[in-house]
DNA sequence: CGGATCGAC
DNA sequence: CTATGTCGATCCG
């Protein structure tokens, strides 16, 4: 038993290992080596139950690990060779529109808690202290890192590690109060910056940059000790300025304090910068890193705190740059491309945004460590990996990433949790579940939020963990609402545990599946709200207001709602866009937030009309009264249409067919534009150019052999462009006319993807009719336009549902027959899989299967 | 929709 | 004695 328990804990071992942090350990210094500190940890972690269900969930993983390897062992060298194709398709591309434009910053307070601890209690100086509770630490300063004492530690184990450990509780109030503190900074550099956690941000200099490239010297001209003065302004605006007239330009790399405190910003000599007898005047460049290097001077200034950042042309990179010289150091790549294929080239995968734990070590079993291994195993990866995980591969090993820093939409759900000692009385449990939810129904009530899902989460005494969801058709809020569901689920639970009773360490209550802002007003029956939400125009402003004003909840965040879908759907089909104006507020109504001022004039508006017009399919009606013309919104809500006089959507297609000869080098002229409006002519044709444009200088002189097509429906030409680049083969955002064109149309590469098999080949120079089929040797590409426009119009379009249309093809070709829409032929799902949103930042997660769990279920709380 | 898992702070 | 709390995303059934 022993002697098995050890062969099989070695190899999981890993999961403790200490990680060495760059900066530990100096010699020197007092510490300890990595072989002690894990030692120590081994010691006070061996036999424990939380260690054992680590055991256990690190089988799981190396299960896991055996299903992907079983997988890889049954690939063919054929697969690999047509998944390489595939992923380089995506990556050229991706390389196409790479966007070195941005000067993307990302800031980190240095050991944020611990600092502000020290900085207030002198005591603490020069001791080993960490913040948290004896469970827990949430972070640890310099001095006791080098103990091995780290955020997520339990202290317990820390002051095994270090004996002279001071554990200091946190304080939040305070930690925020500082943190409001620093931002106040940051967004005179970024009045958008995106703020990630309380010691974290990112920001886009960009704009900040181009500005500053004009500003005066003394614009850039801040004097030290000044910090207690509401803020440290340029110095043109201070009256009892000190002798600026030797102001101290900064070197390179040592910065401000560097010479004071570099290696222990702990210790640092507060007292001695904050003197006014030190008063100086330091002036900084217009440079990025001098911009960066005042904003991180100017937090030292006010908060006596240090911090760290990384400058690079996404948020990827500059998460990892700010890491790279912390503390109180800063990086930065260059906007240029091979910079970012140096700093790539040797970095490990484990260091990027999104790569966890369980991601690394699945990727280590493919021998995949830094991101140049990643990149060279592409292809491999891209099929055992979920398309969005291998996607984010793909973009790692590029040194892609967002190059916009936005606010996140809203929240999505909210919870409660608490661990405590053993409780086994169902008594207590249900006690503590209703103290939960009172909990949970107080901050839900603070943001005004309702939802419709309840889940309740229990952890086991032996770290087992499983969460209970129940869906109700009305929202709660209430504690009352809450605890009604959530009692239901662990009366389940109780019961399911029957005779043992359930040993709890850790309950939790979360509600999620909130409604929508539309919703919201739906339920209030409040028309006058939801036309005020719902007047057209806003959207079309380019995003302005978006930035603007991200708390405005009634027209900022809902970009994608289903009302704004609806909406620009309609828009577009409409000519005269003023013309949806009228009848709705006015622009300043929508604009002030003086809640009655609007109220009142939406009102008048509508009783002064006794015409009403549907804020959804914009359908007029006089003879309404407000009950029926609100039931008739409702009915659009729900997604059905209210009315037969709503027209389709889906009246444009745009079909753009690349015809390339077998194995032949493409060139530019061999793409040819295929304009197959249904019904209507494209409107924009502008943005339809750009598209063009983008694919003509895409293809360079590729040897890949295949054609591309793009259908171009209702209004998305922005998110069709960028979708398409990341997966060819699933663009068309309207499967049906995707399918049914490329059917005829498609074909990929020689030995690849199967194609219908009554499919000839393509020659060169040859437009084939994405409708009949038509093959035209003369090569008139309007000609051929005129016969496709001829062709299309003798199909019947017909519209299904508000998602599904069907052309019925009036030649009646085998693979042409049959409803494309719902089940259809086998080699074609590839097409129908929707897109995920075309986020940058995804964090990985796999394909492979779920480890068969039902045992671990089954004896879950036994 | 429900449940599990991952990842980040 | 003693291993957090909260949130979003993703995948699978």
């Amino acid at each position: 038993m022993d002697n098995k328990q050890e062969a099989e804990i070695a190899p999981s071992n890993e999961a403790f290992q200490f990680r060495m942090g760059l900066n530990d350990n100096k010699a020197g210094m007092e510490g300890l080596d990595k072989e002690k500190i894990n030692k120590i940890i081994m010691d006070a972690t061996k036999g424990s139950r939380f260690y054992d269900n680590e055991l256990k969930k690190d089988q799981q993983v190396n299960q896991r690990i055996e299903k992907m390897m079983q997988q890889k062992s049954q690939l063919t060298s054929q697969q690999i060779r047509k998944a390489q194709i595939q992923v380089d398709r995506l990556a050229l591309a991706l390389e196409k529109n790479r966007d070195l434009s941005r000067i993307i910053v990302h800031v980190d307070m240095d050991a944020f808690y611990a600092a502000v601890e020290m900085r207030d209690n002198p005591e603490l100086k020069d001791k080993p202290m960490a913040v948290g509770s004896k469970s827990m630490l949430s972070t640890s300063n310099y001095l006791a890192r080098r103990f091995g004492v780290r955020a997520a530690m339990p202290g317990f184990i820390a002051k095994k590690l270090c004996p002279a450990l001071i554990i200091v509780p946190p304080n939040f109030d305070k930690y925020r109060a500082v943190s409001s503190e620093v931002r106040e900074i940051l967004a005179q550099y970024d009045p958008n910056f995106l703020p990630m956690s309380l010691d974290e941000a990112y920001l886009d200099f960009t704009d900040h940059l181009s500005e500053r490239l004009s500003w005066t010297e003394d614009k850039r001209t801040f004097i030290i000790g000044a910090e207690n003065s509401e803020e440290n302004k340029p110095l043109s605006g201070k009256q009892e300025q000190v002798e600026c007239t030797s102001p101290i330009l900064f070197e390179d790399s040592p910065s401000f304090v560097a010479d004071q405190n570099v290696s222990q910003p702990g210790q640092d000599t507060t007292e001695e910068i904050r003197r006014p007898s030190l008063e100086k005047a330091v002036v900084f460049g217009t440079s990025v890193e001098e911009a960066v290097k005042e904003m991180r001077f100017r937090i030292e200034q006010k908060t006596t705190l240090t911090a760290s950042a990384g400058i690079a042309p996404n948020t990827m990179l500059a998460k990892v740059c700010s890491d790279k010289n912390k503390p109180n150091g800063q990086y930065r790549i260059a906007n240029d491309r091979q910079a970012i294929k140096d700093f790539i080239k040797d970095l490990p995968i484990r260091k990027v945004p999104g790569i966890g734990k369980v991601t690394e070590k699945m990727l280590k079993a493919l021998e995949v460590v830094t991101c140049t291994d990643l990149y060279q195993q592409r292809a491999l990866l891209s099929l055992l990996f979920s398309e969005t995980s291998w996607q984010n591969f793909v973009h790692i090993s590029l040194g892609l990433g967002s190059t916009h820093v936005e606010r996140d939409g809203e929240r999505k759900s909210m919870s409660t949790e608490r661990t405590f000692s053993e409780m086994s009385s169902a008594e207590e449990q249900y006690g503590l579940c209703q103290e939960l939810c009172r909990d949970l129904s107080k901050d839900l009530q603070k943001e005004g939020l309702k939802g419709k899902t309840v889940t309740i989460k229990l952890k086991n005494v032996t770290f087992e963990v499983r969460t209970r969801a129940l869906t109700v058709t009305s929202p709660v809020s209430t504690e009352e609402e809450i605890f009604a569901v959530a009692k239901e689920i662990l009366k389940a639970e109780i019961d399911l545990a029957s005779p043992e009773p359930l040993q709890l360490r850790l309950m939790g209550v979360r509600v999620s599946g909130f409604l929508n802002e539309e919703e919201k007003k739906h339920h209030q029956k409040s028309i006058t709200s939801f036309l005020h939400s719902g007047k057209p125009g806003s959207s079309l402003s380019l995003g302005q207001s978006d930035k603007a004003d991200p708390s405005a909840l009634a027209t900022g965040p809902q970009r994608q709602s289903f009302f704004n879908q609806k909406r620009a759907a309609r828009e577009h089909m409409v000519q005269d866009k003023q013309a949806l104006c009228s009848g709705f507020v006015s622009d300043d109504a929508t604009k002030s937030d003086s809640e009655g001022k609007t109220e009142t004039s939406v009102k008048e508006n509508v009783h002064q009309r006794p015409e009403f017009t549907c804020p959804i399919c914009f359908l007029k009606e006089s003879g309404w009264d407000i009950a029926t013309f609100n039931k008739h919104i409702d009915k659009c809500l729900s997604g059905s249409p209210a009315s037969s006089e709503l027209e389709s959507p889906y009246k444009e297609g745009a079909v753009m067919v690349k015809t390339l000869g077998s194995d032949k080098e493409v060139q530019c002229e061999d793409i040819q534009y295929a304009d197959v409006c249904t019904t209507k002519p494209t409107e924009d044709t502008r943005s339809l150019d750009a598209f063009n444009a983008f694919v003509i200088n895409n293809t360079e002189t590729t040897t890949v052999q295949h054609v591309e097509l793009h259908i171009n429906v209702d209004q998305c030409q922005q998110s069709i462009i960028a979708t398409s680049l990341k997966n060819e083969y699933k663009m068309a955002p309207e499967p049906i006319c995707a399918e049914s064109v490329m059917e005829c149309k498609v074909n990929l590469g020689n030995e690849e993807v199967a194609l219908p098999s009554s499919t000839a080949p393509c020659e060169e120079q040859a437009f084939i009719c994405p409708v009949c089929n038509l093959r035209q040797n003369t090569p008139d590409l309007t000609a051929f336009n005129r016969h496709v426009d001829v062709c299309l119009n003798k199909g019947i379009i017909q519209k299904l549902t508000e998602e599904t249309v069907v052309i019925n093809h009036p030649v009646p070709s085998s693979q042409h027959t049959g409803s494309i829409g719902r089940g259809s032929s086998s080699n074609n799902t590839k097409l129908r899989t929707k897109r995920p949103a075309a986020t940058n930042q995804n964090p990985a997660s796999k394909k492979s299967k779920p480890n068969s769990s039902k045992n671990t279920i089954d004896r879950f709380f036994k």
